[in-house]
DNA sequence: TCCTAACAGC
């Protein structure tokens, strides 16, 4: 049978405890506390059995000696009602009774507890909170009370009463503990301020609630967050910060120091990162610092490539005996790889695992590693050696290549343009069972695609989307540039909106392609269609990308659009760069506009920009267009003499070109003489000017030479030298040299008959 | 929950 109060219990269900605690026979059973000797452990069963009466009818005499001195049982006694309603009701029934407010604190601490353990536990602290704020005026709250009060109000950022509650406890009953909890909770109102006060108070020599683990753990979890509520923490001041709390003994753990320092590695404030491991160092010494500490700031210190301050940690971690792991040797190989060391890379990787005399012996590399190093190889053009390694971890159980293992070595072998290996290698990732991924997609598209074969890159690609790989925005970035470089601007379009149906959203760089490929292409109304979108989705034009349309107006001749995208650069805070200049000065020179062209020159100078081999080409070639080559070649020896721009083969191949159609063929067969000089390499343009031009003098036997030199050069000629040589030959009876040519043999003199080095 | 993290597009 249910007992009477058994059935309240029931009745008043929300506030049940759960089965565990609820029962009242568990109470009886419930031993008190074990600190409670034996005799005043029957005295509270026995008053806790009068308080569950169900009526409330209680006998204020049998209550009255634990409202005195033994009145440290009733946190205990109140935990036993089991029932915060019923615990209300001892709490009213006795400051109706009594003025010991030491009593009431006591029991509302139990009430408070009693909340405490109930699974909504929130809601039933701050409903205690709310009771006694508007009723409970002479509640005092003991340390404990005041503990769980500040800990739930925090929690729910009520941090006005949080400091009200603070205020009104007295020093004796203050501890860190609670201001501990007054901490964090200030902290996560983002009373930032405040909270560093509180601290400020806590460190004070003379206060009594000196910092302690607790304390670490709620600021330094702070320090290391992302992201604040309230105001975030300047750098300075995170180191400040530390330091005064290393000072008064108190160290963030490994995690935290290390989270701390990645952060402001992340800033790129590897001096304050330095800084701070180096404040934790010297207060707490080589047990506070741990590899994963000095392997964050090592990273960000190879991100900025300070090898000098990497070494003197690497020197530091030796000499406090921190032992380096294998993420620090990661971290050493990457930078390496990184900076193009390769073979220094190699070199750490042997010593580490054994292969090479050294000190570090014996650490098993994992994928990672091996990853890091076959990737600086197949950009160090060493795609072989990365083949080797692949093969190597093969026959290892723990570092079985995984897609990036696979993607490394097939972007080396699509760079090195050896598309047949990348295929292969990806075929053989398949046999293996190593799921290929976006970024393997994407590598062999754009591979594909940057040798010319963008139909194989379609077709591999609609491969992949019947496997339901979807591209993203690298795949569709790809695919457009390679359309728009064959001018196929429809397909570059195409591919645009299905990227869009695709559901991929387009980010600012698939934008650029198709601003670029339509600037290109001369389709300026359409440019600017696609830049109202790229501004719709929520992204802003860059330089690069005001310059390509700046390009696009130069060629349309729309002068005053290009006013208008110089005017926007302006005002949203772009400056033009070399090549916006380098743009201007060679439309300007196009158009004859010399005066214009120096002032722009002028200014480019005054914003600190050195004129580059390109603003000489583009002046040089707008004096070759105005048929001054005189004035051409005057900035040509100046440009040899005076200038930090040597000039390359497209000085060269403007100057040749000119001087040819002047038909002052010898001095442009001089020019060629002294890019030989200077080690220019000619192209085939360069022939093709030089060719058109004994043509036109009809110098048979210079030809001969030239072709030799052609083969010499390893230029192959293209359709245009055959357009040149071909009717010549013919005329002159001289088409069999030219097959000879064509087939990489030398024709100036009649008796040479072994092909030469064009076979390589 | 920290550190190496590698790979793709302008």
């Amino acid at each position: 049978m249910l007992s009477q109060s058994k059935l309240l219990l029931l009745r008043r269900r929300h506030w049940r405890l759960p089965s565990t605690f609820s029962s009242r026979l568990r109470c009886h059973t419930d031993s008190p506390s074990p600190s409670l000797p034996n005799d005043a452990e029957s005295t509270v069963t026995q008053v806790v059995e009068h308080l569950q009466n169900p009526w409330n009818h209680w006998d204020y005499d049998k209550l009255r000696p634990f409202l005195f001195d033994d009145s440290h049982h009733l946190p205990h006694i109140t935990r036993c009602l089991n029932s915060i309603p019923k615990a209300l009701d001892f709490l009213n029934y006795l400051r109706d009774r009594t003025e010991h407010h030491q009593a009431l604190s006591l029991v509302f601490e139990g009430a408070l507890e009693l909340a405490k353990r109930h699974p909504n536990s929130q809601k039933n602290l701050i409903m205690l909170h709310s009771y006694r704020k508007t009723n409970g005026g002479n509640i005092a709250l003991t340390s404990k009370s005041a503990c769980l009060l500040l800990q739930c109000l925090g929690k729910a950022q009520m941090v006005d009463d949080s400091l009200l509650l603070f205020k009104e406890l007295d020093c004796s009953s203050k501890n860190s503990r609670i201001c501990n909890e007054l901490l964090k909770g200030l902290f996560k109102s983002g009373r930032t301020d405040y909270a560093l006060h509180v601290l400020d108070e806590m460190l004070e020599r003379d206060s009594d609630f000196s910092p302690d683990d607790f304390t670490s753990e709620v600021v330094f979890g702070e320090l290391g967050k992302w992201e604040h509520h309230g105001r975030s923490f300047a750098d300075e001041e995170i180191v400040g910060l530390v330091t005064k709390l290393c000072e008064h003994g108190v160290f963030p753990d490994a995690f935290k120091l290390t989270q701390i320092i990645a952060k402001l590695c992340r800033h790129r404030k590897n001096g304050h990162a330095w800084e701070l491991l180096h404040v934790v160092m010297r207060f707490g010494g080589a047990v506070a610092v741990e590899a994963a500490s000095c392997n964050a700031l090592l990273s960000g210190l190879g991100r900025e490539r300070d090898i000098q301050r990497m070494n003197k940690l690497m020197a530091e971690m030796e000499e406090m005996r921190i032992k380096p792991n294998l993420v620090t040797f990661g971290i050493l190989v990457n930078y390496l790889c990184k900076t193009r060391r390769i073979d220094a890379a190699l070199e750490v990787f042997d010593k580490l695992r054994g292969k090479r005399e050294g000190n570090w012996v014996g650490v098993e590399p994992d994928v990672v590693l091996f990853n890091t190093l076959i990737d600086g190889l197949c950009k160090a053009g060493r795609e072989e050696h990365g083949l080797n390694l692949l093969q190597e971890m093969k026959t290892k159980k723990h570092c079985r290549p995984n897609a990036i293992t696979y993607n490394c070595l097939i972007d080396g072998f699509c760079k090195a343009g050896k598309i047949g290996k990348a295929r292969e290698l990806y075929s053989q990732m398949i046999e293996e069972g190593v799921e290929p991924s976006m970024v393997t997609l994407n590598t062999l598209v754009n591979g594909l695609c940057k040798h010319g074969k963008v139909n194989n890159a379609i077709e591999f690609f609609n491969e992949m989307k019947g496997k339901g790989l979807k591209g993203n925005a690298v795949t569709y970035t790809a695919l457009i540039s390679a359309f728009c470089g064959v001018n196929n601007i429809d397909k570059a379009m195409q591919y645009f909106d299905e990227m869009l149906s695709s559901g991929c959203s387009p980010d600012a760089i698939v934008y650029y392609s198709l601003i670029s490929g339509l600037s290109t292409a001369g389709r300026m109304d359409d440019a600017s269609v696609v830049v109202s979108r790229l501004k719709q989705a929520g992204f802003g034009l860059d330089v690069a990308c005001y310059n390509v349309l700046i390009s696009g107006f130069c060629k349309k001749k729309k002068l005053e659009r290009v006013y208008e995208m110089l005017d926007e650069m302006e005002k949203t805070g772009f400056k033009p760069d070399i090549v916006t200049y380098n743009t201007l000065v060679s439309y300007l020179g196009k158009i004859g506009d010399f005066a214009t062209a120096s002032k722009v020159m002028k200014r480019m100078i005054l914003e600190g920009l050195e004129p580059s081999v390109v603003t000489y080409g583009a002046i040089i070639h707008a004096y070759c267009l105005k048929e001054n080559v005189d004035e051409a070649m005057k900035i040509f020896e100046e440009m040899c003499s005076k200038s930090k721009v040597p000039p390359n083969n497209v000085i060269y191949n403007i100057l040749i070109n000119a001087l040819c159609k002047n038909s002052n063929v010898e001095r442009a067969v001089s020019l060629m003489d002294d890019m030989k000089l200077k080690g220019v390499r000619p192209n085939t343009t360069t022939y093709n000017a030089i060719f058109k031009g004994v043509r036109d003098k009809k110098m048979l036997q210079k030809a001969f030479e030239l072709m030799d030199r052609m083969i010499d050069d390893a230029c192959s000629p293209d359709y245009i030298t055959m357009e040149i040589l071909t009717e010549w030959f013919d005329a002159v009876g001289e088409i069999e040299k030219l097959k000879r040519f064509v087939e990489g043999y030398p024709v100036s003199s009649p008796s040479a008959s072994t092909p030469t080095s064009i076979c390589f």
